[in-house]
DNA sequence: AAAGATCACGTTAGCGCTAACGTTGTTTTC
DNA sequence: GAAAACAACGTTAGCGCTAACGTGATCTTT
């Protein structure tokens, strides 16, 4: 195999009489060099079509330009969405990202981190707060800056910029009740999974609940969030016996169309006989001839932030622990029109 | 901060009253240890915490367990699909995946090649077969293992497998045609921006021009491939002066279920007055009421048959230097009924 | 039973780069 | 104008690991 480093910062420092480390010095920005030899220095590496050993640089310094961000699936919009905010960022400052994906295993994400410590990687970004205890001391312990981002809590691993589940799921039970929905049903996946989605559901259950309302159902599929998922779970959610439930709260707009959809074939009459609503206002809810009501997540701005405050710690600057993206309710048609404010029966 | 590698194989080594090396060898499943020491070392590495340094493995060796892979995009659930089918095996094979995103600049994807080889990548995958051609001549002379995907050529730079997007293209055309559609309309993005898609088109007006039948319109939006996209270009071709099309094609499911629902708000009966078809089979056409008639693509068996043959590529393994995997016409309800085998005009 | 083959290890010499600490000549300071 | 400070370089000594080449003991082979 040809030699893919034909040149090294030796061959250079021959060619212009200088020392490896006078074109280490030049090539990394940093001090110690005087302005016309660092101009020569750039102008002899791009000549002789120098590329720098990141494996070298890694193993000298013992730090990497590569960070580790982890999220549990590509699917879905939005964990591509908040990436591709992080990475225009990250790219921007030279670093490299290797994502993984985790299928919402922590334990496979614990292993994927301790690699990237293999690796020298000069922070980690992980979904969400929860995390196995072991990474979470690990990752403390040896100070490495650590991004968690899509969920808050007050005492992030390292730093967190997300949004507050448990609230939006409120904010949204709350739009619901306004509605005079009385019997709510709610479809996600299996406890456990996805715990953001399992704070949303905390949040509407317990919001219904302070009105003297239970669920009338909740069923969990065990499948990934898909359109597919949303319509499989609402058929057997509607086929099942006892009382009907008059809204269904999804996990996602993705599998609030797939019940959407059940529901239309159904011949139901949305909002009136039922309504849905769904959450994160996916691309999907842009074009729909009944847009869903659901809930607004910043995504890009999450990942826009996250890489910022991230990069800045890792440069050893001190940053806002914390940052809590507020979400926004949109009011759709698939739910009601809210009744007035004079009080629940006033109107209709 | 703490020393991330309190223990090398020095000190494992030492532990034992062996060498670096043997334990090294040990730890690499190499040959050359007997198998009570290989034993005694990897549990010595387990118990003392022994974490190997990738840096300096892949700098002592000039090889590294990274895979580059470079992706358009992570949006739409193609490439997601095909990442997934590869990543299962890369992972199992002990392979990191570093994933990139190119926009579909191949400027951008070349620059990202470089900095994968300075990493010293085992592997690169790229998608589709056009590339800088200073990348190519780079990857070839350099001999790197490399894997392109999704589309397919007879000359790869090393390895490929895909589908053949002009035929699918082509096939298409031909089963619109059957259904008696005689005044087909395209709408993609810009040419040049997505090449597979290009081919696809050109293979469906080289078809339609066979029949002797041109193009009413072909509607490129500078948007990504979404439903909002494929919406918008809808609005603007119906609402264009001339013949109206009877047919649309779409870049993919995505932009289609966009256009299908910008149709019915309008009031045209499909499939009659008009019809609609996508690509790729992606999972919404699972769950709507009018199933988009389309094509089925390989996604995730793509993804594993390049992961198996790069791998095998990396091992010096001789394979297929290019696989071609077919597509499938899925018929659904959003064209015609094909007029019977007897002609294309014996019946209705 | 001598010569070669094989096994299980050890030694040597880096991989390409950078941290830390020189060294030299030129400024600054009071 | 001597001491201190600085700028612009060079030297030394690794980072943690592995390729390539020993070495001595045991096992074949004929």
């Amino acid at each position: 195999m040809t030699r893919r480093t034909p040149v090294g910062i030796r061959d250079i420092g021959d060619a212009l009489g200088l020392s490896m480390m006078s074109v280490s010095r030049a090539l990394r920005g940093v001090e110690g060099v005087s302005a016309g030899t660092r101009i020569e220095v750039i102008q002899a590496a791009k000549r002789m079509g120098y590329r720098p050993n990141r494996n070298a640089r890694s193993l000298a310094s013992a730090h990497s330009t590569l960070i580790g961000v982890s999220i549990p699936s590509l699917f879905s919009d939005v964990f591509p969405e908040i990436l591709d905010g992080m990475r225009a960022t990250f790219d921007h400052a030279g670093f490299d990202t290797l994502i993984d994906t985790t299928h919402y295993n922590t334990a496979r994400e614990a292993d994927w981190a301790e690699r990237m410590l293999d690796w020298n990687a000069a922070a980690l970004v992980l979904c969400g707060v929860d995390h196995e205890p072991d990474l979470r001391r690990r990752l403390r312990d040896l100070r490495i800056p650590t991004l968690e981002f899509w969920d808050t809590t007050d005492d992030p691993i390292d730093v967190c910029v997300g949004i507050d589940h448990w609230k939006a799921g409120a904010d949204l039970a709350e739009h619901l009740l306004a509605c005079g929905y009385t019997r709510p049903a709610f479809i996600g996946v299996p406890e456990g999974r996805d715990t953001r989605a399992d704070k949303r559901l905390a949040g509407l259950v317990a919001t219904y609940a302070s009105a003297g309302i239970d669920a009338v159902d909740v069923r969990r599929i065990d499948h990934r969030a898909t359109f597919e998922a949303g319509a499989l779970a609402t058929e057997s959610l509607l086929a099942a016996e006892g009382p009907r439930p008059d809204v269904l709260a999804y996990l996602n707009d993705h599998m609030a169309f797939g019940g959407l959809s059940t529901c239309m074939r159904l011949g139901l009459s949305i909002p009136d006989a039922i309504g849905i609503a769904g959450f994160n206002d996916l691309e999907i809810n842009k074009i729909l001839p009944m847009p869903i009501t659901t809930i607004i997540t910043p995504r890009t701005r999450m990942g826009e932030i996250g890489a910022r405050n991230i990069i800045a710690r890792i440069k050893g600057a001190v940053v806002e622990r914390c940052v809590t993206i507020p979400t926004e309710l949109r009011i759709g048609h698939t739910t009601r029109a809210p009744l007035s404010s004079g009080g629940p029966f006033s109107s209709n």
